[in-house]
DNA sequence: TTAATTCCTATCGTATCGATAGGCAATAAA
DNA sequence: TTTATTGCCTATCGATACGATAGGAATTAA
């Protein structure tokens, strides 16, 4: 499962795309239209800013703005971001992973073997659509 | 992320189905074979055998079988089965499912509509794989 | 009877998760 | 310069899920 902090923090950058080039975007903005816990979002939003993705203002008219055009951000790395993997097990992962506790060796697993095609598949997907994609579901899906 | 009693459920039926019509299989078998905690997998096995994967024998000689043919139980079914679902959020499943938390309807969600093709995906491989195939990454892959 | 084995329920410690509190810092407008 | 608005940071909280174990009852073959 996607954490809830991934999915506000993907739904509050496909926000931010959507305003993109229209400069900052007050939190209230984005908490009222996704409707996300502010509170939470500001957070959320830091830790984004920590990573390079957001620049933010504060004062009086202030708020976050997306940094790198929508194009440019894969909701792949989004979650890689917030998440650390793609894979559904901490063994089925590409970068540099830890082992699972209590299995067998990576190479003899059959679990393992399976996961990494899911996470293959699943990233394959995830890197295909970026923040500027509105409809999703609509992305061509060529292999 | 599938959970270790997932996993652990799994290779345990991976291990009965490589034993299939052989009789019962000591619990202190697959804990040996698989490294999994002897306690958890007996509780784990329980699970199964009230969901009808799994027959036991207790006394001197008792152990674990698996009651279908490998060939007839999906990877897919046993991850449904102990995880409820194999969508990444709960609004993706196909099966009757909740609706998530501090969400937008979902027919605007776009976070939701990749989600869908996700699980989709994920399902297709999943579910093409039983616990009859020896290499999992082996199985053919034909959409 | 005895040893081996599974079954059931309760429980435990820990980690993670989602979320909020509370105060500090910056900024623009009045 | 004052003030209202907004974001920033750290700590913390409550709830829950997770992984695992304890302890004993039930079953069965030798």
């Amino acid at each position: 499962m996607l954490s809830q902090k991934s999915r506000y923090a993907i739904r509050a950058l496909q926000h931010l795309a959507d305003r993109y080039g229209q400069g900052v975007v007050p939190l209230a903005e984005i908490v009222a239209a996704q409707n996300i816990p502010a509170k939470f979002l500001t957070v959320i939003l830091s830790e984004l800013g920590r990573e390079g993705l957001v620049r933010s203002q504060r004062g009086r008219v202030g708020g976050y703005a997306l940094i790198p055009a929508p194009t440019e951000v894969r909701i792949g790395d989004v979650i890689r971001l917030m998440r650390g993997s793609i894979a559904l097990v901490p063994c089925a992962s590409r970068d540099p992973h830890e082992h699972c506790e209590h299995c067998l060796p990576e190479a003899e697993c059959r679990l393992r073997a399976l996961m990494l095609r899911v996470r293959d598949e699943t990233a394959r997907i995830l890197d295909a659509v970026t923040l500027a994609d509105g409809n999703l579901a609509l992305v061509a899906d060529k292999p």
